[in-house]
DNA sequence: ATCCCTGCAAATTCTTTGCAAGTTT
DNA sequence: AAACTTGCAAAGAATTTGCAGGGAT
């Protein structure tokens, strides 16, 4: 399915592109430039050129998390999540809290939520 | 006001620190790294260690922009805005969607709303 | 007076680029 | 076969570091 993401944008199906795909996505909301280059002996400058591609193809997007650092996701059909902080599952949330906002000034186009927490088995675990 | 961020976590209170702060507010939702950097003629260096230290003393947060590109921010008290991708102008939101969200597993620390529209008048001008 | 901060210069790391060879469609 | 992508090597930018001098409390 990953193929699938290339293949919507007729983008070629190299090796490296759909790797890079998976390696993004087994990091879940790790997937810092570091973390990626780290994660895979393809040529840093096509790890560099290949998020590029995905980016200007809306195929990824990049986000912060609680440490302010940037990393990448596969975008997603509008979801949300919360996060650990400490054993960093993330569970989806249902609703969008985007849908309150009603300004009759903006158009709204699109948007990023980032929310961090506790879970309930790391609180307790001190 | 500026000044009392710093007084407030004990930092000392230079002009460079003041300086970097303030172009940081005057950037708005612009502050990138390589912005702030052009705006001043402090060093580099000085630069990047003070955005360090203003980070980890949570003084500033990042953020994400549509170009999903990183800048920073001061950190306020708990607000949100919805932003034109066009003429850049912010509008805060009343309401904070995180409100909404009630999660009996996870006890939310933080979070992050980043959203993007197209306000009228740009919406008017094409 | 002490302790921390800054600017400079050098070292290191990250990112971009050109090009020839290899892949994908 | 045509068009695009990759790896390599080299160039160019960005970031970090050590240290001596300067500034804040």
């Amino acid at each position: 399915m990953i193929e699938e993401l290339l293949k919507n944008k007729n983008l070629k199906q190299t090796k490296q592109r759909i790797e890079i795909l998976k390696i993004i996505e087994q990091l879940d909301l790790d997937a810092s430039k570091k973390n990626i280059i780290e994660n895979t002996s393809i040529d840093k400058s096509t790890v560099y050129r290949t998020l590029d591609t995905l980016l200007n193809y809306n195929i990824i997007e990049t986000s912060i998390n609680h440490k302010n650092e940037l990393y990448y996701v596969i975008k997603q059909e509008h979801k949300h999540y919360i996060r650990c902080i400490k054993c960093h599952r993330k569970k989806e949330i249902d609703i969008c809290p985007v849908n309150e906002i009603k300004d009759s000034d903006f158009k709204i186009i699109t948007h990023k939520i980032e929310i961090d927490g506790i879970c309930q088995s790391c609180e307790k675990d001190g």
